[in-house]
RNA sequence: GGGGGUGUGCCCGAGUGGCUAAAGGGGACGGGCUGUAAACCCGUUGGCUAUGCCUACCCAGGUUCGAAUCCUGGCGCCCCCA
C-alpha cells in the first residue's frame, strides 16, 4: 500500500472537497483498508459518464488497497432524494427500482473492482427498522438543522411544497453510514449535506465519524450545464462507439481537463501533465480531444473499437465519406417521390413543414449531393440504394419497399 | 377566511378588440467558417402534398362581423392581511 501522502496526491485529483482533510490523512496513515460508501438511487435506467465520475473514485480507493461498499438505494428512491430539486419527486414503483438497479449494476461492474466490492440494499437495515426506532435516529437532527439545506430553504422560501418525509432523506442515509460503518462517503457536490449527515450521526452514534468526499457534477457536452438526460447533453455509458467518441468530440476545449481527470483511468500524473501541455500549446486541443475519445471508448468497449470508431469519425467528418452502417428504410420508389414527406417518414424530420425548411436550408443531401432549395419531388427512378441525408450526421438507405 | 395580482409558442418574455401563426431574447436545428470545439456570420423555428386550408395565447362557456386581448365560471401559481 502507497504512503499515505501518496495516496492522498491520487485520491484527491478531480474532487471537489474533503471533509475534513486531515481526518482523511489519519485514517489513511492507520494502513487500514477503508471502508468507502457510494449510495446510488436507482432511479434512472440510464447510466452516462456523469455517473461513472464516483466510480472512478471508487476504482481509485480500490487499485489503492481500500473496500468499497456499493449501496443500491432501493428503500430511500422510494423516498425520492430532494437535492437539488425544486419540487418533490415522483415516488417509484418498488419494481421500477428493481429494474433500474439492474442495469446500474451491470454497468458499475464494468469499472469495479468486484474482489473489493460489497453490494448493499440499504431496505436490508432500513425495512426493518420500526416507528420507535425512527424516533430514535430523528432526535439526532434538529428541524432548523435540515432546514439549512440551499434547496429547502429554496423551496420554502418560494412556497414549493416540501412534504414531511423529504426531511427524513438524509436521515436515511445518513443510517446508511452508520449501519456500514463508513470510514469515507463519496457524491456529487450537491450532497455535502448529506454525506455530512452521515458524518453528525455516526458521531452522535459513538462511531468515528466518515469523511466526505465530494466530486464536481460533470457537464454535459455543451460544456455548460450538469450532464443529464433530460438536458440531452449526456454520453451514455452503452452508446455505441461511433456516438460516443462523436459526442466527445464535440465538447468544448474548456472541458477536456475535467473529463480527462473524471472520466478516464488515466493515472493522475499523466493528467497533470497532459493539463500542463495543453495550457502552454505543446499540445494540440485536437489531438488531445481525440486521444480522450479514444481513451473513453476503450474504457467502454475496447480499444479495437476505439480505434474504429476514430476512423469512422475520420471518414465521416475529414473526408466527408458516407458511414458505412447506416440503417436502411424502405420506402415506395415507384415513380414520384413527394421529399418532405420522405423525410418524415423516416424519420430525419420532424414534419413535412420542417423537412420543407430543411431543403430550402439546402440541409438535405442525397448521396452527398445538396438537394435544390426548391425541389419537392424527385424521380424515384435509380433512387433504392442512395443515401438520404440531413445535416452533417444523419443519414438513411434507401431501400424500395418490397 | 379576506384583498390584490398573474397564467402567451421548447424556455423567458412583449402584446389590452382587426395590420398576430403572435415582437424580442435564449435554446434548438440548418448553412458558412473550422479541429463535428469555441467565437463569428446567415437562415429557420405550429400542422398539412401548401400561393391555400387547419389548429393555437391555462380550461369551459359567452359578447362581437371579428378575441391572446372584453365578460362569466373553473383550475394553477404569486403577493398582502388574518
Amino acid at each position: 500500500m502507497p504512503s499515505p501522502d501518496e495516496q492522498l496526491h491520487v485520491l484527491r485529483s478531480g474532487v471537489a472537497d474533503i471533509v475534513p482533510l486531515e481526518a482523511l490523512r489519519t485514517k489513511l496513515a492507520s494502513g487500514r483498508s477503508l471502508v468507502v460508501k457510494l449510495g446510488v438511487d436507482p432511479t434512472a435506467p440510464d447510466l452516462h459518464l456523469g455517473h461513472a465520475v464516483p466510480l472512478r473514485k471508487l476504482r481509485q480507493f480500490q487499485d489503492l488497497g481500500h473496500q468499497v461498499v456499493l449501496i443500491i438505494g432501493d428503500f430511500t428512491a422510494l423516498i425520492g432524494d430532494p437535492s437539488g430539486r425544486n419540487s418533490t419527486r415522483p415516488p417509484l414503483t418498488r419494481e421500477e427500482v428493481e429494474a433500474n438497479a439492474t442495469t446500474y449494476i451491470e454497468q458499475a461492474e464494468k469499472i469495479l473492482d468486484p474482489e473489493r466490492t460489497t453490494l448493499r440494499r440499504n431496505s436490508e437495515w432500513l425495512d426493518p427498522l420500526g416507528f420507535a426506532d425512527l424516533l430514535r435516529i430523528t432526535s439526532r437532527f434538529t428541524v432548523a438543522r435540515i432546514l439549512e439545506r440551499d434547496d429547502f430553504q429554496k423551496r420554502y422560501r418560494e412556497g414549493v411544497g416540501i412534504s414531511l418525509h423529504e426531511f427524513l432523506y438524509p436521515v436515511a442515509q445518513a443510517y446508511d453510514s452508520v449501519a456500514i460503518r463508513a470510514d469515507v462517503e463519496l457524491g456529487g457536490t450537491d450532497q455535502l449535506f448529506n454525506l455530512l449527515a452521515g458524518r453528525d450521526l455516526m458521531e452522535k452514534e459513538g462511531l468515528d465519524p466518515q469523511v466526505c468526499l465530494t466530486l464536481p457534477l460533470l457537464e454535459g457536452t455543451d460544456g455548460v450545464k450538469k450532464m443529464s438526460k433530460s438536458y440531452g447533453n449526456y454520453i451514455g455509458l452503452t452508446d455505441e462507439p461511433a456516438e460516443m467518441f462523436g459526442k466527445v468530440m464535440s465538447i468544448p476545449d474548456t472541458s477536456m481537463p475535467t473529463y480527462y481527470r473524471l472520466c478516464t483511468g488515466l493515472p493522475v500524473h499523466e493528467v497533470d501533465a497532459l493539463e500542463a501541455a495543453l495550457a502552454d500549446g505543446s499540445l494540440h486541443p485536437n489531438a488531445a480531444k481525440r486521444a480522450l475519445g479514444r481513451e473513453i471508448v476503450t474504457l467502454y468497449h475496447g480499444q479495437s473499437e476505439a480505434a474504429e470508431a476514430e476512423a469512422a469519425f475520420d471518414r465521416l467528418f475529414r473526408q466527408h465519406e458516407i458511414p458505412a452502417d447506416i440503417p436502411e428504410f424502405g420506402a415506395d420508389l415507384a415513380g414520384e417521390v413527394f421529399l418532405p414527406a420522405l423525410l418524415r417518414d423516416s424519420g430525419l424530420a420532424a414534419s413535412s413543414g420542417e423537412a420543407r425548411r430543411l431543403i430550402a436550408g439546402g440541409g438535405v443531401r442525397i448521396d452527398g449531393e445538396q438537394v435544390a432549395p426548391d425541389a419537392l419531388t424527385l424521380d424515384g427512378q435509380g433512387l433504392s440504394g442512395s443515401v438520404l441525408q440531413v445535416g452533417k450526421r444523419r443519414f438513411i438507405r434507401l431501400m424500395q419497399r418490397s
